[in-house]
DNA sequence: TTAACACTTGAACAATTGCTCAAATGTTCA
DNA sequence: TGAACATTTGAGCAATTGTTCAAGTGTTAA
């Protein structure tokens, strides 16, 4: 962090109580990329997709490769990721495999979120 | 949608009732893209940080550059994503631009991430 | 064993994104 | 007015991401 004019602003511009409170209540590295990295998990719109579509029950990945119109690899793949960040659950029945929310909290961050989008 | 074997499973396989109950409980496409907007908004660990700064009061660019530890112009490129998002809110006082949040609803969807995350 | 099939996986490619750098704004004050 | 300075903005570049395509895995049943 080299200390010139193009990196910060003059001394003097600062507010260094609010800065220093700011400082003391941040969260610790890794919790700020794993609330972060949640969010990115959330923030695509085919997998916003599944999550809705998993609410009614549990579905395999053809079903949701119908009720998304999208092919059955693009769904699987996302499909892995919602897996791999603990969103969804899978379960193999024979040659078919099934999905399900892992957690219902899931869904609250689509409620509140919804209610900050239709303002 | 071609509906050849490489795009979709085959017919038998499909659950349709589960189909159509996930059909109908969907969302619309345009909440769908403005939902997972906001997520990926809130997925960028720059943009998190800032969010968390700010729980404590008002900030000007710089100091948020401060605490942070980057750059004014990279500080000043994300509280524009985040201006443009309705999550915060700037107020210019002479030659400084103080930034709060906009929503402290944005807090809870904090929250409530934080708990998956901390399982 | 072999064929069929539901699903997964890896590579490749285009599109998006966050940062840096340099230049432009907007405001204050001498 | 002109200099100083906090902030914004645009272009450029490297890194990440979502999809497709093709090949691979795991399971069932003939």
């Amino acid at each position: 962090m080299p200390d010139d004019k193009s990196y910060t602003c003059q001394v003097r511009a600062l507010h260094e109580d609010a800065v220093e409170a700011a400082r003391s209540s941040s969260l610790p590295d890794d919790e700020v990329f794993e609330l972060a990295r949640l969010f990115t998990v959330l923030g695509d719109p085919t997998r916003t997709r599944i999550l809705r579509a998993l609410r009614s029950g549990e579905l395999c990945v053809c079903d949701v490769s119908h009720v998304l119109g999208m092919s059955i690899s693009s769904v699987s793949h996302q499909l892995r990721v919602l897996r791999e960040h603990n969103l969804v659950k899978a379960r193999r029945d024979g040659k078919i495999v099934f999905y399900t929310l892992a957690d219902p909290h899931v869904l609250d961050l689509h409620e509140t979120a919804l209610e900050h989008v239709r303002e």
